[in-house]
DNA sequence: ATCTTTTCTTTACAACTCTATAACATCTAT
DNA sequence: ATAGATGTTATAGAGTTGTAAAGAAAAGAT
């Protein structure tokens, strides 16, 4: 889908954003100080995107930024203080997060600014199946399939998390906002509406006592 | 909300921790010095999060830290030197919190912190097998096995408790919760069915007369 | 406004899955 | 050899999910 630098000086952390990333479909280059990450920036150029921590070994995070050019940066900062955050930002930062992060905050950050910035990015393809984010629209063999509001919001949660294991609760939150005050059940209802329409029988599988998982090769 | 061992030896600060984190919704423990903090934790498995000074009378924080697996730790030290934050961060320590703190900050990190271990995607890998414990899924080979909920959460202790033989008692008590009423053959049949999923045939070992020991190179 | 249509949520029950237990077989220590 | 411990299989019941249809809410038409 896009190819990303991710320049973490902790490996495990930059192990764990990687694999979040590869497993949504992502291609990534991991980077473990400023230098290493300015000579993959020079050899590399095919990069849609980068995770730029500012708290590096020798060369900073900013001294990077300085040297990319054309490519949308999502700074990680472990310092929560507003001049960082600024600074950033006025260089021409896309986004910023906060350390440590929910690693479905970081996917929903990193899916805004490639949608922002690719346009191709605007859509999701599965066998015969694609999804049109930007014009919320999702076709099969190219025929549009008519989804209600409630029915493509759920299918990009799930799209987005592909292969991760949700539950109702955390559905309800991403598709229907932190302060629905239904039933968990209409979470149900909805998934067999998805599965019928867009023939997914076998692809949104059911984890028994838990919640629902798309299922992607 | 989750259960919290706070190890500081001044009992002002620990009882003034206590009392906030527990305004908030949590259980909380105390500990004033190292060899307390280590019979509590030697006696409680259901800990979600531990809070180490590292200036303790006796054993030192970082001597306890070294003997707990498997729960995330804020330090938290009056020391405000590079080196004892590389040191606490390489060692794997989740945040650290300088003193004196705000405790607002304080619960903030603590939120945060909990909040990034239930997202997290931790696995834990033995040979060919895979074990994905946000998801709850268990891989042989690449290939998802499909695990039934006590399967897995079975198979989740015996993993985080690896080579140490566990009774009938402390597995239903661990993977059932202690309020369990039912019989221990129980376990018996569970662990049939991990062995045979599994292929755990030679590594779940019975211990005759106790219980079961996975058993890991 | 009111009525109609569409979408969403809830409900009720059917279908299914999981789990504990029982029953019997086999093993182990003495 | 024997008593007690563990392995194995089958099954009923509890709990979870699937599904259709009714009820409620929102959007659109008149």
């Amino acid at each position: 889908m896009a190819n990303i630098l991710i320049v973490e000086d902790e490996p495990a952390i930059n192990e764990l954003i990687k694999r979040n990333l590869q497993l949504v479909g992502h291609e990534c280059i991991s980077a473990l100080d400023g230098l290493q990450a300015l000579d993959i920036l020079e050899r590399t150029n095919k990069l849609d995107l980068v995770l730029l921590d500012i708290m590096l070994p020798g060369l900073d995070g900013f001294s990077v930024f300085e040297r990319i050019q054309d490519i949308p940066v999502i700074f990680l900062t472990a310092r929560n203080s507003l001049d960082d955050r600024v600074k950033g930002l006025n260089m021409g930062a896309y986004d910023y997060i906060i350390k440590p992060f929910e690693m479905l905050e970081l996917l929903a950050r990193v899916d805004s600014v490639l949608r922002r910035t690719k346009a191709e990015n605007d859509t999701y393809e599965l066998d015969n199946l694609k999804i049109d984010f930007s014009s919320r629209q999702i076709f099969i063999d190219g025929k549009n399939m008519e989804c209600t509001p409630k029915e493509f919001e759920l299918m990009e949660v799930l799209v987005k998390n592909r292969n991760i294991a949700l539950s109702r609760e955390k559905l309800l939150e991403l598709a229907w906002g932190y302060d629905f005050e239904g039933d968990t059940r209409t979470v149900d209802v909805h998934i067999q509406k998805l599965r019928k329409k867009l023939s997914l029988e076998d692809r949104i599988k059911t984890v028994y006592k838990l919640g629902y998982r798309l299922e992607v090769g």
